[in-house]
DNA sequence: CCGCCTTTGTCCTGGCTGTGGAGAAAGTTG
DNA sequence: CAACTTTCTCCACAGCCAGGACAAAGGCGG
């Protein structure tokens, strides 16, 4: 199949392009609806994208008490590979142009092995989405890295979770690979887009997306669109200060928020504490597995163990002392929770609850929900994908 | 005199009255240098803004090589009143279509006195203004007030240090009795966009401005544009936890940053260091004044005492950890400090900066400048001008 | 099954807008 | 004073788009 090529000529048409994308097919009139172009503009616009072959039509729509009319959506041959590197394993997935996931792949990998070996990796992955008769090929591939990245460039800057890197040209080379457009950005953003997307955000402007994974970031959506800063590292919460002269963090400095909490620093204490004595069931669960993770723990506090619970709501309040802090400055209309210590759940959200109720100001928790991410492993490949579709919706 | 009541018919027009405002006179053909129109079309624009009135021919520009070009400006009648109402005191400037400040009055006051006696004293100092002969009316004012704001309407919204305040219709109220179109917004918000248009922020696009005075907030630009957050609160950093079961604030918590630095806990502390000894300096001011203020401490430091140095430096390493979260947070080009405080200056300064630089990341501190506001008292009443008139000069 | 209504899609006209060229006006430079 | 540059005005042409007229397609009540 020949893959897409052609570009929105105008802001119209990207603008029905988003709309396809969004709300899925749809009929001329209701575009109509929600557009604001008169009907022979809306006409010409739409013949033209039909004959860019971007869109298609999709036989005709229910009546509405008169004419029925046609129904168009986007062209379903199309096909947007979203990756999410992380920090110890790697989620390659392919969409449609409506962003629905038709495949998912995941790989443990330590980032670290740096960005030859991993996206060698990605590539396998792929190709074995592709080999699965899911796609001909990719229209556009977006990629998230646990790490900031000079956005406009698509390149890594100073990632101190992912040496060697720095300046590794990701955009260009992954173009290079796969033949289509490419867009970079921290993972963090990409679930933030997910989630805005596909998930408990739809109808959020003005947002936070906590990720609790390895370490601990916060995309942010100011007026729908992702905030990243002056230089890509906005969002960057792990190494708030929670505790004055706490723990040592790799950063150099002390009581930084991931030292004390975060995907690492859990089973770290988990461990320590099922070696100190203070929990048989970690301790059976460590002697089962040789090392804990965040897992555990949260089977431990389904279970009832009284110490894996202590550990979450420990937690669960000093990323809410960070939360609380933000809510006030920021003041979102949400906060999402999500990454890969959600499987630790409401135990989590209670702590982090109480604690920005309590400690911020009414007028900014007053109708402040604070929900887990829904979308799970699903919401970065969906982010990622959600990015280069902007980027190919949009006026060329 | 007539006063303004066109408004510009286009976004180019609007984008032309923005252009002279913030540039000044200009020409015609330096204009069209800066909007990409063609000749034509700018000419067009331009004789029917001159029409309207809202622009008048200023003489012939200096040669650019070749015939000398007609300079346009801002109609010189054309006035705005910018008001900003602090916890303590009121100023109310005139300002020309230019933003500039023509006169500029201070009178003390307290907000607590309600909205009704404030505003009495505001219409009295903008009559005097107009008896000075520097304004024969207004077209339009901005108002600062010293809590948030549900910024569409113009209306305060639970504003814990104006009680009274409440849900009063200031934008209406105002719009009435001055006979001109009125925008109301935080004097934090407002000193933002002061030093934005003619202070030390005029090309950051994404920076927070932290304001010390008798509270403190934060202003927060992304973008070029002031963001307000969900409820119009963002920005509110007074009750970020900064001493973990620290000292009890009005708030009803313990530790808050405005507990342990603003201009109120800075005279008290100032006055418990007098009484104790601790400080002859500090004595011999409480002893000729009866109270002290921040103003006190200013000129202990400045004379050398060690005790006046020291709270300052404690109270920049406080502000400093909360800037030094937010830094991290929100990555920003530039950070300004202002409000009463600034006359601590480079003391504060210097403990504010180490804080910031010893505790955020690198990448965000890299090139982040942190700097005292330049225009002082000046700054919100600008800024309020500046909010009206980037209404006024906006599409109808 | 038939007339009448609503909705949808297409076509066309008339008005508006903006581009870009031609050329005049106004200055500078040597 | 001639040659060049810059600015400004005028005008013709093309493109765009709103909105009306009309045809097509379907629902609905009788």
């Amino acid at each position: 199949m020949r893959r897409m090529t052609a570009r929105p000529a105008n802001a119209h048409q990207a603008r029905l392009l988003r709309l396809l994308r969004d709300g899925g097919p749809n009929s001329r009139a209701q575009l109509g609806d929600q557009v604001d172009l008169s009907r022979s503009k809306l006409a010409v616009e739409v013949d033209r994208l039909l004959e860019t072959g971007l869109v298609v039509a999709d036989g005709l729509a229910a009546s509405r008490g008169g004419r029925r009319s046609h129904n168009i959506r986007l062209a379903p041959g199309l096909r947007f590979l979203g990756v999410d590197i992380g920090a110890t394993s790697i989620d390659v997935a392919v969409t449609n142009a409506e962003l629905e996931v038709l495949g998912h792949l995941n790989q443990p990998m330590d980032v670290r092995e740096g960005p030859v070996a991993v996206f060698e990796q990605v590539l396998a992955m792929a190709a074995k989405l592709k080999a699965s008769g899911l796609a001909e090929g990719f229209d556009g591939a977006g990629i998230g890295v646990p790490g900031p990245v000079r956005f406009p460039e698509g390149v890594p800057v100073a990632p101190p979770i992912m040496p060697g890197w720095d300046g590794f040209p990701v955009r260009e080379a992954l173009s290079q690979e796969l033949g289509c457009p490419v867009m970079v950005d921290n993972d963090v953003n990409l679930m933030a887009m997910g989630e805005q997307h596909a998930g408990v955000a739809r109808s959020a402007r003005d947002y936070l997306c906590v990720k609790i994974g390895t370490g601990i970031g916060c995309g942010i959506v100011v007026g729908g669109e992702v905030y990243r800063g002056t230089t890509g590292s906005a969002g960057d919460i792990g190494h708030i200060q929670v505790v004055p002269e706490g723990r040592p963090c790799a950063c150099g400095n002390r009581g930084c928020l991931e030292a004390h909490f975060s995907g690492a620093a859990l089973a770290r204490d988990a461990e320590d504490a099922a070696r100190a004595g203070r929990s048989d069931e970690l301790a059976r669960r460590l002697e089962a597995a040789g090392r804990l993770t965040a897992v555990d723990v949260a089977a431990g506090a389904a279970a009832g163990d009284a110490t894996s619970l202590s550990l979450i709501r420990e937690g669960g309040n000093h990323v809410g002392q960070v939360i609380a802090g933000l809510v006030s400055f920021f003041n979102p209309g949400l906060v999402v929770i999500g990454g890969g210590v959600t499987g630790l759940g409401h135990n989590l959200l209670a702590a982090v609850r109480t604690q920005v109720y309590r400690t911020s100001l009414p007028l900014a928790t007053g109708n402040l929900p604070i929900v887990l991410g829904e979308l799970g492993a699903a919401a970065g490949v969906t982010g990622a994908a959600r990015l280069i579709s902007d980027h190919l919706f949009s006026p060329a």
